[in-house]
DNA sequence: GCTGGATTTGAGCGATCATTCAAGTTAAAC
DNA sequence: GTTTAACTTGAATGATCGCTCAAATCCAGC
């Protein structure tokens, strides 16, 4: 067995995110990914097959540190419901980040991507179906802890409150691209974790 | 005077935006402007002087019809919140539509502009900063009119139900480029056109 | 019918695209 | 030290990119 591989997977897959995640997938050429790996085409290609098959690595690699922060902060907070307040306010803190993008990468693949790319489109479901699938289960551990304050009314089941959630998300994160003052994305993101926090029992708001 | 022009130039810039409407700026090649067009790279380059000026002059053409459509809504309800939640509901049928993309042609060119068209880019901003201004002169119609349940909340002040009314809607209009059941969009914008009714006085839900 | 200038054409420009592969390099196994 | 096979290289591929421009086309005005 000779010759152990130069570069580690993992790595490679997290700079390339990067690039895909600020650039977009059309407009990263395979120039940039060269760069950014410090590969060259043909390594590239033997480790990943395509650059298609590269960005859907990444696009996993996305999604798993999504859902890998999403556990660990439901895991610090004793309330579903303050813990999902709590990720929105983080968000409102995105235009002070160094990211990449401010946008969800899965939000921006869904619009980029076209018939040309199917795989790829097909996996961004699938991983924004498994963050939606999280989001109503929080939201099923709120109503079963006794934590929602009207569980029977129909915009206020787990199914519609994660659908929501996800849409609000989407839609909180692509307001945060623009170019405004960092304070209206803080205050949008307060309104929201507002209304999280009003389907909360006792709730003193 | 010789030779009349052969196209007509909002015809054009129709087609050119139901294009880059439905596979972005970057994924729309030439070849398939000069085939939607029916005109030959000299005279698309006569008339708009290049991709990224065909384009820019696509997302006014959107967003003036945006606008005037918004507009006209307006001018048929009597209550500007009603009129708002009846924009949502119409939003919540977009995948029975037959439109270019379910997105919104503003939020789309957001997430996949780069600092290459940053000329586009700002005319986005520009074009997201009006429509933005439009939601949040309706909500200060609607408080001015009384019609505001609680128009001392600071979540309520026109400012920041113009800024969360716009989230929403790119929100909404992402969840719905995913390729679910139509019925779960439906559901969504309901949700979302109940929370706005009940910024209502005198609201029976 | 002729003429002049606006409009349109389409071959072709250099650049860049994603991808391939033969050759070169490397280090573990013996 | 030699062998060996996995890994890496980078020039080259054909396709396609946005764009240009000289020539052809067309029609109002005379």
């Amino acid at each position: 067995m000779p010759r152990a591989t130069l570069h580690n997977r993992q790595d490679s897959l997290e700079r390339a995110l990067n690039l895909f995640w600020q650039k977009g997938f059309h407009a990263t050429s395979l120039k940039d990914i060269e760069h950014a790996l410090d590969m060259r085409p043909g390594s590239i290609y033997a480790t990943f097959g395509s650059k298609d098959g590269l960005f859907q690595e990444a696009l996993d690699c996305y999604s798993a540190r999504s859902l890998r922060e999403m556990e660990s902060l439901m895991a610090s907070h004793d309330s579903p419901l303050t813990a999902l307040a709590t990720y929105i306010r983080k968000l409102g803190g995105l235009r002070d980040c160094e990211v990449p993008s401010r946008a969800c990468m899965l939000a921006k693949s869904l619009l980029e991507l076209g018939e040309r790319e199917q795989a790829a489109r097909d996996k961004v479901e699938t991983l924004l179906a498994n963050m939606e699938a999280r989001f109503r289960q929080a939201f099923a551990d709120a109503r079963d802890a006794g934590e929602l304050i009207d569980p029977e009314r129909p915009a206020h089941q787990p199914e519609r409150l994660g659908r929501r959630l996800q849409a609000e998300v989407m839609g909180l994160r692509a307001y945060a691209q623009r170019e405004g003052e960092s304070e209206a994305v803080r205050q949008l993101a307060e309104d929201i974790a507002q209304d999280i926090e009003a389907l909360k029992v006792n709730n003193t708001n």
